[in-house]
DNA sequence: GCGAATGCAAGAGCGGTGCTCTCTTTTGTG
DNA sequence: CACAAAAGAGAGCACCGCTCTTGCATTCGC
């Protein structure tokens, strides 16, 4: 799976790695809409046509990059998570979150391309549900860790949706009441848009202390689903 | 400000409001990247050239249609707001959040357009800042009824959101508690989220019952702002 | 060890894009 | 009616994604 020997192959990994660097560069630094594959191709002193031995198509490197791009957050999150094992859930509920908010706004071209609109067409391979997937199971893991020690505040859960949480909770949140994966499912989502509001731009000349207005926000989504 | 009489004003507003429409048709078909001025052109039977004597720039068209956008939510949200206007203050606003996701479902690209990332750059004109505020107003508007009508359950404000509180109410939710102007911020932005993640994907194989989760969860935000 | 198969870079080229010029035609108005 | 302003037409520039063919190097099978 990793460098299968060849000099070949090793080069051919390298040059991968240089072009998706290069087009992280110019990610950040232009945007998604303006990441030009003869642009990347010429950072690295090679032709245009050359890069597509490696990349088959512009929509297959932002691919690629969105990969990326989910790794990195979910790892933020999961390191967030680790920091401070033994804290109160709702601390380590907002500290994910917060680390969520930082890695966005250190790396808001990325985030633009994983949580804005989708802007490779339509195209959301497999491989990238499973990276996608990182951060929300560190949420659910410190709901879980709350509901097997402390306990959860659970609020009741209208009949319509019963089975929809049954279903929600077998799926993804084992272990956790259908109300709880309902409203994780819910907080889940919310967290992101109070990250894409800010960092959109929604929030000008109507959010000043966004730090301490995210450090409230998430912290009433940890109580909307159970966390005291 | 209207029509200023001359026929040939009269054929500017009309050519202008025509590569508008042509515009929005190629955005709800192929998104707004593969918006392209020359593709208007093309369909209206002009030479490209022609179009740049309406709108300077490929961008300029795409912010127009980003007001327009705006305006459509708007109204769309309006309208839900005065259909039953001696409602109770959550189902009240609970129409509000459905016809805003009804509206985002029926106009992805244009949902894109204004809530996903900022594609044309980083242009976010004054112009556009009144359009954006519609939905949020009527949200507001909601609130504020049942503020002076049968009362909000209020829950405490953080010392250190006080001052940030009293800001936003004073700027553009007045006479509503501070506490209130900053849940009603947080729940506006929450609402966004949810809409999002299912136009964009997030809830592929993770909700299956858009439409009930939907609404729990817009109630919740309800309760969220006091709202009973 | 050597020829053949394979991998890779280079270049030209196609159709498309946004945008800018110049030139001509149309048209409203003094 | 004449003239100036507005609008359209066309060519052209630089860029884009992508394809194809052509040489060259490396690797593999015999």
């Amino acid at each position: 799976m990793s460098t299968p020997q060849g000099a070949r192959a090793r080069a051919r990994t390298e040059v991968t790695v240089a072009i998706k660097e290069a087009a992280r560069r110019q990610l950040a630094e232009e945007g998604a809409a303006k990441l030009s594959l003869r642009a990347v191709a010429r950072e690295l002193g090679m032709v245009s046509s050359a890069v597509y031995r490696y990349f088959p198509s512009r929509d297959e490197l932002l691919t690629a990059l969105i990969i990326d791009a989910y790794d990195s957050l979910g790892e933020a999150a999961e390191k967030a998570r680790d920091t401070d094992p033994g804290a109160a859930p709702v601390p380590r509920w907002t500290a994910v979150c917060e680390a969520v908010r930082g890695w966005a706004l250190t790396h808001p071209h990325e985030y633009a391309l994983i949580y804005g609109s989708p802007v490779p067409g339509y195209s959301a391979p497999e491989t990238t549900i499973r990276a996608a997937a990182r951060v929300g199971l560190v949420l659910i893991g410190i709901v879980r860790d709350a509901h097997e020690g402390p306990g959860l505040a659970t609020l009741p859960l209208p009949a319509a949706l019963r089975p929809e949480g049954e279903r929600m909770a077998a799926d993804f949140a084992s272990g956790l009441p259908a109300e709880v994966a309902v409203a994780l499912t819910a907080a889940w989502a919310q967290l992101f848009g109070l990250v894409g509001f800010e960092l959109f731009g929604q929030f000008h000349k109507v959010v000043e202390d966004r730090e301490a207005f995210f450090r409230h926000a998430v912290t009433g989504l940890a109580h909307g689903v159970g966390l005291r």
